[in-house]
DNA sequence: TAAATCATCGACCGACGGTCGATGAGACGG
DNA sequence: CCGTCTCATCGACCGTCGGTCGATGATTTA
């Protein structure tokens, strides 16, 4: 039987449909079938909302990175909190790791999906840069910070700490995480030139 | 008609043959076919050495990255320059980017290649580290560098360099490069502890 | 020279991403 | 209430892909 739907409600199923597929299968390993199967639409629908499967991943990629440098604004935005405290929970949140379930997560780091991984990488630092860049300004205005080159200082944090913490190219042991961590911030206490020990206290953000 | 060769001949003939392609056309880009037909053999003698198209992949990574590694070794071990040169020589050895003609490689940037990108930046860092690990050790104990998580440092400064500027992730426009550069130089310099502007000289290397 | 081993062949397979002309459903004007 | 028009849906079909396999040619060994 044929079920018709308005286009925009059919277009949002299949990308969360695809989405949920791409994130725990990989995006090579699901096939449009898969999606089709799920959604329970014949090819000729899919293929009349979007133009290719790979353009399917780029638009899940904008949605992923979109609601990673909303939940970063919101953080960012409440100057009840320190500044340095916004930051760092800032460049958390923004990750899609805390989002979904678990269960999900863990299969997300098995699958290999260097694709997904690479257009999203470049997305992200493309929409997050500006916006740790002011915030990073105003530590430098309030003598927090100490750096020459506040802009690739940040493209430098949010890559290091997504091929470090987020993306899957990395097989450490779990007893490697603690020091993996703590040269992390030590090197971010660098780069941004606070002083020394100043983000130790976020060790145990990394749980 | 068939021609018989020995076997390791033969394999290295594919390898060959499939590293061009895979670097010039990319890897999903480039079909089994690609490869067969430019070797001039059948499908069953390609199968007949190697399980699938991605241990083809696998084995060139591999020997792209022993290249890399050997380069880097060999200037790491010429003690009469100085220690801090020979670091900065080997990193920028040790990349791909510095074989091949000059259209390969503007080529190479224009494809992508997700796929042997990510396998590269795994296999590059396991393979690298060690060697710089020794070197920056040196340098610690000569009181040129002062840092206090040099394995977690070094992987950063190589994950970085890599990123930034041999990976096509990062589309900069011509004009973006020596802020780029001056950056990652002073980054360097503070995650490795060295005097301010230590590093500065190497700016022109960047070519 | 017969047998055993190694290397090569290409027809064949199922699955994939993608195309397209036919057709159903709902909106709208007369 | 019906004809028409548009939007959404359908699924058979296509070329190509990575991969399989049994047959067979070439070479070495006994």
């Amino acid at each position: 039987m044929k079920t018709v739907k308005e286009g925009e409600v059919r277009k949002q199923e299949i990308l969360m449909v695809a989405r949920e597929l791409f994130v725990t299968k990989g995006y090579e390993q699901t096939s449009v079938n898969d999606i089709l199967k799920i959604v329970d639409i014949a090819k000729g629908t899919f293929y009349y909302y979007f133009a290719s499967k790979e353009e399917v991943l780029a638009a899940i990629i904008l949605d992923i990175v979109e609601e990673g440098a909303k939940r970063a604004e919101r953080i960012l935005k409440d100057k009840s909190v320190p500044l340095v405290n916004r930051i760092m929970m800032a460049i958390m949140a923004q990750s899609p790791e805390f989002e979904g379930s678990e269960e999900i997560r863990d299969e997300m780091h098995k699958v290999d999906n260097a694709k997904l991984e690479q257009l999203y990488t470049k997305a992200m630092l493309k929409r997050m840069t500006p916006l740790l860049e002011t915030a990073v300004a105003e530590g430098v205005a309030a003598d927090l910070f100490h750096l020459d080159y506040p802009r690739e200082t940040i493209e430098s944090i949010l890559l290091l700490g997504h091929m470090l913490f987020d993306c899957n190219i990395m097989d450490w042991e779990m007893a490697d995480y603690p020091a993996k961590i703590k040269g992390f911030l030590a090197n971010m206490e660098r780069m941004l030139g606070t002083g020394a020990g100043e983000l130790e206290d976020f060790l145990q953000m990394f749980a």
